[in-house]
DNA sequence: TTCTTTGGTAGCATGTTGCAACCGACGTGG
DNA sequence: CCACGTCGGTTGCAACATGCTACCAAAGAA
């Protein structure tokens, strides 16, 4: 087997999701739809990306049921591709790659695309991982359980 | 060309976070890493990767300022792989995968492993996406600012 | 009807991944 | 200080994925 490696049975949710949206155009697809992208075209505009690639990255985001295709909305006879819930879920995980992006990928004061609160305009609060009781956790807080109970 | 189409200069910092960790490798290192893996052999071994990989892998995540290699804890002549402070920073990015990996990809009362509280022992507060001023956002109350400055 | 847009598919060149084999430097028991 | 196992890779090869350029059929527009 000289494929790529598959950890769709893995115990870790972390490898389960890098199998699901990990490769180089799903992730941006999905950021895409978040940001209103809906047809074959706006996606295949907005990323540069080839066709053939496209198509099969649509059909693999449907098939793992991120994105839903259904008839266009505004009556012409082509299909879109909007998220599920399960793609909707993935919103934190955008926003953590883009708040990450932003603090350490970008020299200071170089311009970059930003996502802030609709109502009203400002950026939005950094994430972060808190504790049960609401306490703030840095990684050494934290510790894994495998394959806790049954 | 045909290499792999990069991200590196996008004004979108998603799309520059996809292209310095989101190879199905580079993730996974860097949870494990969080989980305390330092040695080339740990990563390798927990991984399954094959050892060029792994080398190649290592490399770009240390010229991206993810991880460092320093001489070895114990004194041996080997060389460590440690987050950097940028790589610590991936932390919600982990968590974020996580938690949708255990709420999206996993059938009912399938076991997965765990990251817990350390202090506590307890499951983490999930992610919430909040606005300057501490309201929840879904995606629908966001919105993308293309290059705003400048 | 003819032309354009949309949403693909087919074929080819190249890049990347994965495996196995090899290898030198290090560590260790004697 | 010598043999042997471990650690951390490198090299070569085969299979697969990516990207580009056609090409194409169905739907809309003129």
């Amino acid at each position: 087997m000289v494929a790529r490696t598959r950890f769709d049975d893995s115990a870790c949710p972390v490898a389960r999701s890098v199998d699901t949206i990990g490769d180089w155009w799903s992730l941006l697809i999905v950021r895409d739809a978040f940001d209103g992208s809906r047809r074959f075209g706006e996606f295949q505009r907005s990323l540069g990306v080839a066709k053939n690639i496209l198509t099969a990255r649509l059909r693999t985001l449907v098939a793992g049921g991120v994105l839903e295709s259904v008839p266009a909305s505004d009556g012409s006879a082509y299909r879109e591709y909007v998220l599920t819930p399960k793609g909707e879920a993935l919103f934190p995980v955008i926003v953590a790659l883009r708040q990450w992006g932003e603090q350490n990928l970008f020299a200071p004061g170089e311009p970059h695309s930003e996502l802030v609160d609709r109502r009203e305009g400002h950026r939005l609060r950094a994430l972060e991982v808190l504790s049960a009781d609401g306490r703030g956790l840095n990684p050494d807080d934290t510790t894994v359980h495998k394959l806790p109970a049954e």
